[in-house]
DNA sequence: ATTTTGTTTATTTTATACAATAGACAGAAT
DNA sequence: ATTCTGTCTATTGTATAAAATAAACAAAAT
């Protein structure tokens, strides 16, 4: 009926927490290691019977202790570790954007319960997401109207992060240099500047440090509303990194100075230069998902 | 399991096309009934049915005659025509808005589904809804926090508003005289010219003619998120509105001046003067939510 | 040939069931 | 006095069940 995930999560946690002890030493408290794992202590109980049923751990009069150590075969698959909702989410979403369906097409929860090889509870849970997405809309009582991934859909979202990203850099501006954001932004641009000079080992790590970049400008807008539409973004451009890996280097390089325009320009409080930077830089990356799209029309199914 | 408030809603529907029959007279087909109403036919059938067994219609070799005039009796009540769903989301929006909890406050998805007298599953379905309203916060495996209508709140929605307003009355400056939404915006903007003459009688109708100039502005952005931004403004505002009587006469009378000084610069496609009414009016509206929220925090409870 | 009705099948909506997980409380141990 | 563990209770995540609704198909009728 319930998955578990994170049993099976915390089990793993748990045996990274005992490699490192020593053979006979005492697991820490139960508390500490569900505090240290954010999970309740009742999983926690559960992770340490199943120790102890694994020969892992030997109770000795109330005090657990590492009995051997565990071997990579003990640990729970990754694939085991997230929740069927979490898994359901990513596969789908991949599935819209790796472009198996047209705009147009309609969804019915039932079917992709199916495709899924889950519960129509589930989904039923994913679609309103989507819905938020702008991905799809809903029919009440029937299926949902897929709108496809499209240039429009491309327009219309880079038209909101241009608007909230300037809003946000603009009090990006306004804050004292000590501050949190400042402080990143420095530690930011140090990146950048590294990631340049090894731009063939490490650009790999880039898309990582471009959602550090942008998060870090938008968390100073402080709302909600702005925090919560760059997640769609972040979602959206995980999923979308994964599959359009052509000309990678290149528009990671490209990136990396656009962005370093823009720091610098924000790290100068030059309004103007930023409000120059900013568009170009998304200018060129709404260009690359327009790129990505038309692509995946082409030759759709991957 | 699942309600027939469509059977409901569509019986009280064929009632009404009842009435515009004489004794004697045949139904319209089952698939023109149903078109009509925008239901299935097989709901049609089951009110053809039910009509029967309360004898309003009789049956007569396939064809379906009035046998009798419906009376104001026969029909289902209102509250009975919407579902559970429509109906949760409603009383929990209302419930929140009159302010019954505090910032901080943890929501449990068994407690609210005890609370509304239905089941676990509305109540999940509806919290991601609210969460996109920026109301809650979700915890995984645990209780949702509600974060409160804060002055914070109303201020996080009103630079999103005004930023998607903006932006949308400039495109709006930008299509042709004989445009659709021109067309529209003039008949508006002598809705409240008519209004104003007799702001005694008719400032009830005002809530409903606020809605259609906003969103002729809104939907002329051509962008889902904006749209769709609008749609919680819009949810929002209509049940603040429901609460909120205090000096509802006077503040109508504002915003109906205001709305005119944004009317005409819009439609004499002037950007400045549009710019300047477009920020007056929605600073005033930010001020009626904030002073409405000031007051529910200081008499909450109702 | 299209429209209408009867019939059958699939899907949606909603409630409920049950394992996993969280959280609370009391006694035991440091 | 705090921290730890054992135990118990409540809630969450997920699957399933059943009625309402939609949709597809076939025979009958215009």
């Amino acid at each position: 009926m319930k998955g578990n995930a994170v049993y099976k999560r915390s089990y793993n946690g748990c045996l990274a927490i005992c490699g490192t002890l020593g053979l006979g030493d005492e697991m820490p408290s139960e508390n500490e290691i569900s505090q240290s794992l954010s999970v309740s202590r009742t999983t926690i109980r559960a992770v340490m019977a199943g120790l102890e049923a694994a020969a892992i751990l030997t109770r000795d009069s109330g005090a657990r202790r590492l009995a051997r150590f565990p071997e990579a075969a003990d640990a729970f698959p990754d694939t085991q570790t997230v929740s069927t909702s979490a898994t359901v989410e990513r596969r789908f979403l991949e599935w819209i954007l790796q472009g198996h369906i047209g705009p147009g097409h309609l969804l019915t929860a039932a079917e992709l319960a199916r495709q899924f090889g889950t519960s129509t509870t589930i989904i039923r849970e994913h679609l309103p997401h989507f819905q938020h997405f702008g991905l799809i809309e809903r029919r009440p009582n029937s299926a949902w109207l897929f709108k496809g991934v499209t240039p429009a859909f491309a327009h219309e979202i880079y038209e909101v992060r241009e608007m909230f990203e300037l809003r946000a850099a603009r009090s990006f501006i306004d804050l004292p240099d000590e501050s949190l954001p400042w402080q990143r932004m420095r530690a930011i641009e140090a990146e950048h500047r590294a990631l340049l000079m090894e731009i063939d080992k490490g650009y790999a790590l880039f898309p990582d440090l471009d959602e550090r970049l942008h998060r870090t400008v938008h968390e100073t807008a402080d709302n909600r509303f702005i925090k919560d539409f760059y997640d769609i973004i972040s979602m959206l451009f995980h999923y979308n990194a994964q599959w359009d890996a052509e000309d990678e280097k290149q528009r990671t390089f490209t990136a990396l100075t656009e962005h370093l325009a823009y720091i610098e320009a924000l790290l100068r409080r030059d309004l103007k230069a930023m409000d120059r930077a900013c568009r170009q830089h998304l200018k060129t990356a709404r260009g690359n998902l327009l790129r990505s799209i038309d692509a995946r029309t082409k030759t759709p199914r991957r």
